[in-house]
DNA sequence: ATAGCTAGTAGCTTCCAGTCA
DNA sequence: AGTGACTGGAAGCTACTAGCT
């Protein structure tokens, strides 16, 4: 933990506003807030301890925008002093900060692409690795010669002299012989030979050998390299003032605007003009802020600079940190939509959202004329066109919160208009997902951001009860921003649009974990006409149009029989021919294990459906029915072809799905959207959505656990309990029980990214013993999720210490390899601990509460090196500066710099400027 | 416009070594 | 001193992405 104490200098002129409102989320959520940020250059590469390489480039705070009451939406940067990544500039040598017995590794750049570097001239060995310098740790190993990055790394040369100058004694020093395989061998699947010599775990992948390869379909992992958008002004390259040059204009060009003229990327800028760092870590801020172009300075092609700290939730968390997020209570106008809610939801009661926003968002997401992010094609109402960015698929989603039937409108917009003629007012965007057609045979996990598996038995809430348009899980096209969420204002489950903006946005991961987003990949399939893999390369006929309903967004039926395969992907191919293809039919043939299902007989699906296929064990299940929220919630299932044909054929998706006939046996009552106390003889499944609080009883955990838990593997050591942020562990209570008999508190490990809760497939709780543990538990398997047992005893007032949890990290290859599985680990790495008790009732039923920890990122490198703000002392903050404002959290650096910044509703940058800091306050 | 290939690299998994109780 | 748990770091690999042909 390490502390900033500063404060903004006086802006440069006056300000309407005189505060800009910090919000609380920091001080009460690590995570912050999340900004829509644009794929942020580089991402991290070398930690944030690294000192800097380069003079600081000072920030020239650019004159505040005229004009009178003038939004202001700034949030501090952080600004971390270290190269850009891509700068392949050499690094100068630079006093280790670590610990004189360990020696962090440079963080040179790394190498820039080939054609980026022969643009600039610089050939093989321009940027190098000067010995002396440092790696960050989770930068490549590389030597920032013109090799490849690893398999240069120990051919000796320079960079592999420095390199191995950094290793630690006692460090492997396997002969590092790149056994790549090339294309042709990988489509052989020729498996190449494993020079390490090393053993291959077991369920480890052999190059070329099974599981073949995934295709990239939607919802894979972000492109590491982020790419602005051609049109993107190329002045935001340069968010960082550069001494002496004018504040970069970062307003995005008009419609038929000549485009900016491209910068020469031929000589790298002198250390002190090079582009600040992209990466920032917004302090919340009650102003809405537009989506964080700031992070786009990052520079790819300037030279190093100090680098921005970013948020660990951008970085890691595959989000991008915002006031936007949090800060926007969006109003979910179509209640049964689920609202891309989570991990936030409950752990960060304290978010507060504005009432009133600027436009901007505000606008998008009030309804109002459709957000300015039209995705290409389309113009921004301000007639500039729409930045092909991300950011415009996030404002797609918009439209779908629009008014109180988005699919309707959404889907009847794609319907009846080519998306080449829409009114850009529309809001509906002309979803480029299409592009990234997955093949379908290819039921890809990537498909899926979750960590959690349909077809698992700890997972009877979504086959109970999936949403069709919005089951994440069925649908590899679904986004994050309409993944079926509860509603429940009381348990901070926001349903805004913002979460669903940040969370579908491309730098979402992660959700990055979490980060793939399906959103993510088929909009960048829109960004590039090409697929990203070749997996992903079939395409389907639309017919020059785009699908009635869109896969990310629309139903995504889940076949019962087989909740988590991804026959949306099927059906949703099917959708480019209109959902009569055969395809789909096959799909769905294939899928249900009823024969008699015929698809086309021209039986409403529905009512067939509900009498061939439910499994008995979801039928017998008695979920409490929720509450009316405006709108009944969608019927448990809801196939493909139920969306598709009732839709396309009658219209609004919305009217059909209520016309749909009920069967007079409800065997699949809609889960609540809201959780509901839990009462039943039978205790529910790990999966389900409850309340932490009912009647009089209230869990309710009281010691939140660190942001931050490196999960150990099975081939490791236990790496420890988790702890909690301020020390000890984490604490949990249950509130309002009066009984002398103890109960059993549970925990396991749930997910954490946009969609429900559940148990995390690729986590599970390990229970630590020893002697530094206090609390007993025990340990017990439901429905392959390992739940910890831990006494809640009236004597501890029905408190526990929660010291005898670790995480357990699963191989991904080896869940990934599951039947059914369609999840992936890959930057799935965010975890909560979901706590629970089953509290008896009269009648012999028992009360079911369940409580979620903030997320937990569980991977190693972002607890090294990730910046993150723990807590701010003050949340609101005059414009013109001079008051302090006190930053607590996790990798900060001496040298990091904070920026505060106003960005416009378009998301460009207004204004910034840097907070002056008081280094003497630094404390590690 | 598409497909195949290559280079680059983020992230994952395993291993090593130091520290501490 | 020995042991084991915990911890931090990093090696080596896989898998993914972007760019080029």
């Amino acid at each position: 933990m390490s502390g900033f104490c500063g404060s903004p200098p006086p802006s440069p002129a006056p300000r309407p506003p005189p505060l800009f409102k910090a919000g609380p989320a920091l001080s009460g959520h690590p995570r912050g807030l999340k900004l829509p940020v644009w794929p942020v250059h580089p991402v991290f590469p070398a930690s944030p301890r690294i000192p800097p390489v380069r003079p600081q480039a000072p920030l020239h705070p650019r004159p505040l925008p005229k004009g009178p009451n003038v939004p202001l939406q700034c949030a501090p940067f952080f600004v971390h002093p270290r190269p850009l990544p891509s700068a392949p500039l050499p690094c100068a040598p630079v006093p280790s900060r670590a610990p004189p017995s360990r020696v962090r590794p440079s963080p040179c750049v790394p190498a820039p692409r080939r054609a980026a570097a022969a643009a600039r001239g610089e050939g093989a060995g321009a940027p190098r690795l000067v010995p002396g310098a440092q790696r960050g740790p989770g930068q490549q190993r590389r030597d920032v010669t013109a090799g490849r990055g690893r398999g240069s790394r120990r051919a000796g040369g320079e960079a592999g002299e420095v390199f191995s100058s950094f290793k630690k004694a006692g460090g492997r020093a396997r002969p590092c012989v790149r056994a790549r395989l090339r294309g042709s061998e990988l489509a052989r699947g020729v498996a190449a030979p494993d020079p390490s010599g090393r053993a291959r775990a077991p369920g480890r992948r052999a190059q070329g050998s099974e599981p073949p390869r995934r295709s990239q379909g939607p919802g894979r992992a972000l492109p590491r390299a982020h790419t602005p958008p051609d049109d993107f002004p190329p002045g935001r390259a340069a968010l960082s003032p550069r001494p002496g040059l004018p504040f970069p204009e970062t307003r995005p060009r008009r419609l038929g605007e000549p485009a900016p003229p491209v910068p020469p990327p031929a000589a790298p800028l002198p250390a002190a003009a090079a582009r600040m760092p992209s990466t920032s870590f917004p302090v919340p801020s009650k102003f809405p802020l537009g989506p964080a172009a700031a992070v786009f300075g990052s520079g790819e092609t300037l030279g190093p600079a100090p680098r921005t700290m970013k948020s660990a939730e951008e970085e890691h968390y595959g989000y991008a940190p915002s006031s936007v997020g949090p800060a926007l209570r969006l109003p979910t106008t179509h209640s049964s939509l689920p609202a891309p809610c989570h991990d936030l939801q409950t752990s960060t009661p304290g978010l507060v959202l504005p009432v009133e926003h600027p436009a901007g968002y505000g606008a998008a997401l009030d309804g109002g004329p459709a957000g300015y992010f039209l995705s290409s094609g389309h113009v921004r109402p301000n007639g500039a066109p729409a930045l092909e960015s991300p950011r415009i698929e996030i404002t797609s989603y918009l439209g779908l919160h629009h008014s109180n039937n988005q699919f309707l409108q959404d889907t009847e917009v794609e319907d009846v208009l080519p998306s080449s003629k829409r009114s850009p007012s529309t809001a509906t965007l002309s979803l480029p997902g299409l592009e990234a057609y997955r093949d379908p045979s290819c039921l890809s996990p990537a498909s899926s951001l979750s960590s959690r598996s349909c077809t698992s038995e700890a997972s009877s809430y979504e086959s109970s009860y999936s949403y069709p348009y919005a089951s994440p899980q069925t649908s590899p096209w679904q986004s994050p921003c309409v993944s079926p969420k509860t509603t429940d204002a009381e348990e901070g489950f926001p349903r805004g649009l913002g979460a669903c903006m940040l969370l579908g946005s491309p730098r979402h991961s992660p959700s990055t974990s979490p980060r793939a987003s399906v959103t993510e990949e088929s909009w960048l399939g829109a960004r590039s006409s090409r697929p990203a893999s070749p997996g992903n390369k079939r395409k389907y006929s639309l017919n020059g149009r785009q699908p009635p309903c869109s896969p990310q967004r629309s139903p995504t039926p889940s076949p019962h029989g087989s909740p988590r395969v991804s026959v949306t992907d099927d059906s949703w191919l099917g959708n480019s021919t209109q959902y009569t293809s055969s395809a789909i039919v096959a799909a769905i043939n294939a899928l249900t294990t009823d024969s008699s299902l015929d698809l086309g007989d021209g039986v409403p699906v529905k009512s067939r459906k509900t009498t061939l296929e439910q499994p008995p064990s979801v039928a017998l299940k008695v979920e409490p029915v929720g509450e009316d929220l405006g709108s009944p919630p969608p019927p448990a299932d809801f196939a493909p072809e139920d969306f598709s044909f009732q839709h396309v054929r009658k219209g609004g998706f919305c009217d059909q799905y209520l016309a749909v006939p009920q069967h007079p046996y409800q065997w699949a009552k809609p889960k609540p959207l809201s959780p509901t106390p839990y009462m039943s003889p039978t205790l529910p499944a790990l999966d389900w959505q409850l309340p932490s609080h009912s009647g009089p009883y209230e869990l309710r955990i009281e010691v939140q656990p660190k942001s931050h838990h490196r999960a150990h593997y099975e081939t490791e050591g236990s790496r420890g309990a988790v702890k909690a942020s301020a020390g000890g562990h984490p604490v949990v209570q249950l509130h309002g029980y009066l009984e002398n008999e103890p109960l059993m508190l549970q925990l396991f490990i749930g997910t954490a990214d946009d969609r429900l809760l559940r148990p995390h497939a690729f986590y599970q709780v390990h229970r630590i013993t020893g002697k530094t543990v206090s609390t007993t538990s025990h340990e017990a398997i439901l429905s392959n999720t390992k739940v910890l047992e831990i006494p809640l005893l009236p004597e501890n007032n029905m408190r526990a210490v929660i010291d005898c949890a670790g995480i357990l990290k699963l191989r991904n290859s080896d869940i990934e390899l599951r039947k059914g599985e369609t999840d992936i680990g890959r930057k799935n790495t965010r975890v909560r601990l979901v706590f629970r008790v089953h509290v008896p009732q009269p009648g012999g039923r028992t009360l079911s509460l369940q409580v979620a920890s903030n997320p937990i990122e569980c991977s190693q490198r972002s607890a090294q090196e990730l910046p993150l703000v723990e807590k701010q002392s003050t949340d609101s903050y005059p414009v013109v500066g001079g008051k302090k404002m006190v930053l607590s959290g996790h990798n900060f650096l001496q040298d990091s710099k904070v920026i505060f910044v106003e960005k416009a509703p378009d998301g460009h940058h207004v204004w910034e400027v840097e907070a002056k800091t008081d280094r003497d306050l630094y404390k590690p």
